[in-house]
DNA sequence: ATGTATGCAAATGATTTGCACACTC
DNA sequence: GAGTGTGCAAATCATTTGCATACAT
């Protein structure tokens, strides 16, 4: 189910505002702009750079109750990192997808898994948990630093 | 493979802490003793305030850098878990577990997860990537939870 | 004796919050 | 104009670290 031709994230985040009483202001347009724009895994530290470096100064708790706000609003994911950091992707109308991540250079690719229905079916028969969602990553080696360590 | 027969936790411990040249305390054997039997999922703060009530004062410092050392020889193995707290449970000679997290309780579930060899193969085919290791929680709600949200 | 461990308190890093002022509705 | 939103700085929370002292080898 493709979404609706004419509803783009901003008439979303508005629609989401207006529900519940809350203003779109400039600095939440820039943010979502920005932030749709570099799409994939930006934390709120790397957001609130490239807001400075588009020559839109913010605060950095504007930052993080911004990327809140897009969570509420349904237009973005956050996921916490092994690193203890929370960074956020654009939560587009498609597959939930799960992560990999290099523990050489820290890159993080994302794949679509296909095995979600059967992970789930274990949970179910786990006493009956009732998944919902779920959070999947696997650490190991991108094709370039396996290349780079063997060469070592 | 299992362990054998005479090669308790603390013997192992002990050579780890040998090989590297470090030194086999009084803190670290109340520590790792207390924390094998709490057996799943201690948190560093879990984990201290046992410690206090079992009458062994220690400081945090202390516990964090037990911890660490636990994983260093291979009796601990440690998750950070989405409220971003670091969780520890002991490493036992058996397959490699998931979690279920009841989002409405909180409590946390293992199971084994017998499609582990599938998603590294997903990983695998994803540009070479070179799957080591992974993290898996899948959240939702537990039975109990269930019945009580059913309920109400 | 030598050097690692511990305790304490201060430092860190990510994230949150209180408050006075600014801006949207 | 009324009531949110923002910026700033101070507050939190989990975790780490520096340093003087205590203990294992």
């Amino acid at each position: 189910m493709k979404r609706a031709p004419h509803h783009t994230p901003l008439d979303q985040l508005a629609e989401h505002l207006a529900r519940s009483g809350q203003r779109l202001t400039n600095q939440r347009k820039v943010l979502t702009a920005t932030f749709l724009e570099a799409r994939g895994h930006l934390s709120a530290e790397d957001l609130y750079r490239q807001l400075l470096a588009a020559g839109h100064p913010v605060s950095m708790a504007t930052v993080y109750r911004g990327l809140r706000t897009l969570v509420e609003a349904g237009l973005a994911v956050e996921s916490r990192f092994v690193d203890g950091v929370v960074r956020y992707e654009p939560a587009l109308d498609e597959p939930v997808h799960d992560h990999l991540v290099c523990d050489e250079c820290g890159s993080v690719f994302e794949i679509e898994n296909p095995l979600v229905d059967e992970l789930y079916d274990l949970a179910q028969a786990h006493d009956g948990f009732l998944p919902r969602d779920h959070r999947l990553l696997i650490h190991g080696l991108c094709r370039s630093c396996q290349a780079r360590t063997d060469a070592s």
